[in-house]
DNA sequence: AAATAAAGAGTAAAATTTTATCGATATGAA
DNA sequence: TTCATATCGATAAAATTTTACTCTTTATTT
C-alpha cells in the first residue's frame, strides 16, 4: 500500500494549489481545477489523491482542508525536522537564508564549512561554524538531516563524515553520487539533471516547429 | 525512436562518471562499472546506452570518449548556449556566480531585476540589468533561454514577458506552474519535490529500522 | 420532482519503464 | 589452441505508471 513515487513528486505541487484555493476563500476543489491549474490528468490527479484515502465529493471535489492535512503528513512535513548545511558556497549560502522551507516542515539550524576564511562569518541569520563542532553539534541537537552543498570532490567525504555522526537522510546538492550504507537515505538535486530534460525538449520543440516551417513551404 | 525521459535523466549523471575514467586514464567502460558507481542496474545502462546506437565490445565495454561525445551531443550540450536570468535574489544570485554550467552547455550572459536598489550592482562577474532592458538584450543576442528565480507571485507574469520576448525555453525556480504557449518548453526546478522524496524515503526507513527492532525483541 | 451535468470511484486497458533471459563475442589463462 | 569468463545485444517478461471506460453520486436547473 505504498503511494507510488511519481505520486509523491507530485504532491507538493498539489499542496502549493490547495493553499492558494484555501486563500482565495474556497473549501472544495475538484481534481478537474487541480488538474488544470498543473497542466495534468484530471484522471490522474484523482488517482494520486485516491492514494491517500480521502474521497470527495461528486460535483463538488474534495475538501481543501482534508487534503492539504493529509498529504502534508504523507510528506511529514506536519512535523518540523531540524536539518543543517555543510559548504556555505554560492549555493549553501542561498539556501540557508532560504524562508521557504518551513513550509515543508524543515528547519535549517546551523551551516558548516572547513575554510578558515569562512568560519565565524555570518550567512543569512546564521554564523559559519566548523568541522570540528559538526560532530557535538549533531549528538547535541539530535540532528537527523544534513544538506550537503560542497564541491563534489569533498562530497563523500562529508557523507562519511556525516554517517559517522548519525545523520539519517542527506539531501546532496553536489554533483557526486555518494555511497552510504543501508541505514542513511540519500536524495540528490542536480540542476545537470533537471537541464538535461529541458535541453532535449527545447531541441525536440524547436525542431518541430521546423518540421511545421518546411511543411508550410510545400503548400 | 525518441529517447525515453528517465534515460535523459540519467545521462548527466554517466557524463560525470565517464569524465573521472577519462581523467583516471581509461579508454573504455562496461555498463556494469558504469552501474557499479551510479548504483543502477548494469541491465538498464546497457539499455540506456543502447538507445544511442553506439555499441559496445563484450569483455571490455564502450569507447569513453565515442560515448562522452554522443552523449553530450543527444543533450545538445556540445554547443554553447546563451542564457539570463531574471531575478537577482540569493538563489538568481548564486546560479549567477555558479560556474559549473559550462559543461552543460550553458552560459549564464546577463541577470535582470526589477528592484531598484538591485540594478547596477555586481552578482558574480555580472551587472544587474533593469527590466525595461530586458526584450532589446534578448532580441540583440539572440537569447532562446531564460532563468525564472523571482518569488511565485510574480513568476507568471515574468513569464508571459520573456515568451512575449521571443525566449524558447525556460528553466523555473520559482514554486509555480507557468502556463505559456504551446511553442515553449518550461522546466520546473523544485526543491520541494525533491525533498519530498527524502522525507517519504527516510520515514520509511526510520519504519523499516523500528520493525527491526521491535523484530530483535522477539528473538 | 425529474432531468441534467459535473464530478468521484473502481476496474480495466494501454503505455512506459525496468528487469530477466539467452545466445554471441572478445579477452586472458591453461 | 581450447576453455573459462566477463560483457554485450536482442528479445521477452515483469513491474510500474498513466489513461480510458463505466457506473454512481449529488448539486443545479427546469
Amino acid at each position: 500500500m505504498s503511494i507510488p513515487i511519481p505520486t509523491i513528486k507530485r504532491f507538493p505541487s498539489y499542496l502549493r494549489i490547495l493553499n492558494q484555493a484555501k486563500e482565495s476563500g474556497k473549501t472544495y476543489i475538484s481534481a478537474t481545477t487541480l488538474a488544470e491549474e498543473l497542466g495534468l490528468n484530471p484522471i490522474q490527479v484523482r488517482k494520486d489523491i485516491s492514494s491517500t484515502g480521502i474521497e470527495g465529493k461528486p460535483k463538488i471535489g474534495f475538501d481543501i482542508q482534508e487534503l492539504t492535512q493529509y498529504i502534508t503528513h504523507v510528506l511529514g512535513w506536519d512535523n518540523t525536522t531540524d536539518a543543517l548545511i555543510v559548504g556555505a558556497g554560492n549555493l549553501g549560502s542561498a539556501i540557508a537564508r532560504y524562508d521557504g522551507f518551513a513550509s515543508y516542515g524543515l528547519k535549517i539550524v546551523a551551516i558548516f564549512d572547513k575554510s578558515a576564511e569562512k568560519i565565524g562569518t555570518n550567512v543569512g541569520c546564521f554564523t559559519v561554524k566548523s568541522m570540528e563542532s559538526l560532530n557535538k553539534f549533531i549528538k547535541d541537537n539530535r540532528i537527523s538531516i544534513a544538506v550537503i552543498t560542497v564541491p563534489a570532490s569533498q562530497a563523500q567525504s562529508v557523507c562519511d563524515l556525516l554517517v559517522k555522526c548519525g545523520i539519517r537522510g542527506i539531501w546532496n546538492f553536489a554533483p557526486k553520487d555518494l555511497k552510504v550504507p543501508q541505514s542513511v537515505v540519500v536524495q540528490r538535486t542536480d540542476l545537470a539533471t533537471s537541464f538535461a530534460v529541458l535541453s532535449v525538449k527545447l531541441a525536440k520543440k524547436i525542431a518541430e516547429s521546423d518540421d511545421l516551417d518546411s511543411d508550410e513551404d510545400m503548400i
